[in-house]
DNA sequence: ATTTTTTTTTAGGTTTGTCTAAATTTTTAT
DNA sequence: ATAAAAATTTAGACAAACCTAAAAAAAAAT
């Protein structure tokens, strides 16, 4: 199947937003990709006609089987790419990330097996996001500190390095605990400090200092 | 100045059909893109209010000089990563061409730049073209066709300016490839067909037409 | 010097992917 | 249970990049 830029990019926010078992919604994905929930409505029926998704009006959506294996390869060619300027290019980790999302939608499946080879088929990108092989398959989890995770990408709370009673005392005020899933919204570069979604909560603000003591999985 | 897929192969195939200091017709570059004249039309009244050529209603067109830079930028692009695709990723050289098509259109020029000093400032694509370096200059070729070489002369084949699977196949039967090393033996003046000798190959017969598509540079 | 042919342009339509504004459905709050 | 709010979809527009068919201009042929 041949995919436009637009559909791939869309293929790519649902996947990150359909962790975990949820649909995802057309306000979420409109924010996702800063268009208009009028404009998701419309792709959602091109995908629809597509069979990459589920989608009922009115219900959500979810990638269906088609789907995710199209969004894995994406993401693996994002990877990958990643993986290439990072690592051959010398660019910095900061800087991968935009670049690769143009790379990406180039989809010659030999090219991207060539460079996976090239590469010395790498497990993980440099922001630590596993990369998927030929078949789709990646190493499940991947520990980060919260202020290292990527904006906008969902993640598990898994360990929280200080156990002080002040910083418990913290956590339970901002509702989060081991398990809890969030996503770092925006990044305050005056002071590192974060602002963090948790599902059906109002976003919390988090200083540097307490992020770099929560760790967190990618959830696939 | 930020230019579509679309625009940029415009750009460059009008740079191809410029040689020399004639204005290119509609026609030819409705051949050259597979488009249709009238097509041809609507995107040159774009390009003209970018500033790229000059263009008058039946009078033909021509790049201008920023017309001219931006087309060397799209060539230093694709050849870099011509010479990536087949140094670095093993590719065959007939492979490489379709692939740069689409990786030439990720403009950032920053990765162009890291990617030129990662290959170690290559001066030729695998197809014996040069790369424009960073400020848009190449090296000259002084490159004849195989039908215009002197007999009893060797050269290195350094150029196929005809792509066809079918011509790609007979030149494969025939063992020519980039960087083989030749000499015309014999010319017959009824059809003005070569006999070519290669080196630990028998002498083989090739058409006028094949010699005209034969690239060569005298081997110093 | 006309007429014919070829080339080029204009006019109007299509698809993709976006938008705004209005209508509709679902959810939340009273 | 109903009203208010929020989320979602529909309706209608627009730009990019293509198309076909017709008109206009230029070139070639008689």
């Amino acid at each position: 199947m041949n995919l436009s830029t637009s559909e791939e990019n869309y293929i790519k926010a649902i996947f990150h937003l359909q962790t975990g078992g949820q649909t995802v919604t057309t306000n979420a994905l409109a924010r996702e990709l800063l268009a208009r929930p009028a404009s998701i409505t419309d792709m959602l029926k091109r995908l629809k006609t597509k069979k990459l998704i589920h989608y009922q009006p009115y219900q959500g959506f979810r990638l269906n089987t088609e789907g995710r294996r199209v969004a894995l390869a994406i993401i693996r060619r994002h990877r990958l790419w990643e993986y290439f300027l990072a690592e051959k290019l010398k660019f910095a980790w900061e800087e991968v990330h935009a670049i690769a999302e143009e790379l990406e939608h180039v989809s010659s499946r030999k090219l991207v097996d060539k460079l996976d080879e090239y590469l010395g088929f790498p497990k993980f990108d440099p922001h630590g996001d596993p990369i998927p092989d030929m078949n789709g398959h990646m190493e499940s989890t991947h520990r980060v500190c919260l202020a290292d995770l990527p904006l906008h990408t969902t993640a598990l709370v898994c360990q929280v390095s200080n156990q002080s009673p002040e910083m418990l005392e913290l956590l339970r005020h901002k509702q989060i605990a081991i398990g809890t899933r969030l996503e770092a919204r925006r990044k305050f570069p005056f002071d590192n400090s974060l602002e963090v979604k948790i599902r059906q909560h109002p976003a919390v603000h988090i200083s540097e200092q307490l992020a770099k003591n929560i760790f967190v999985t990618h959830d696939a």
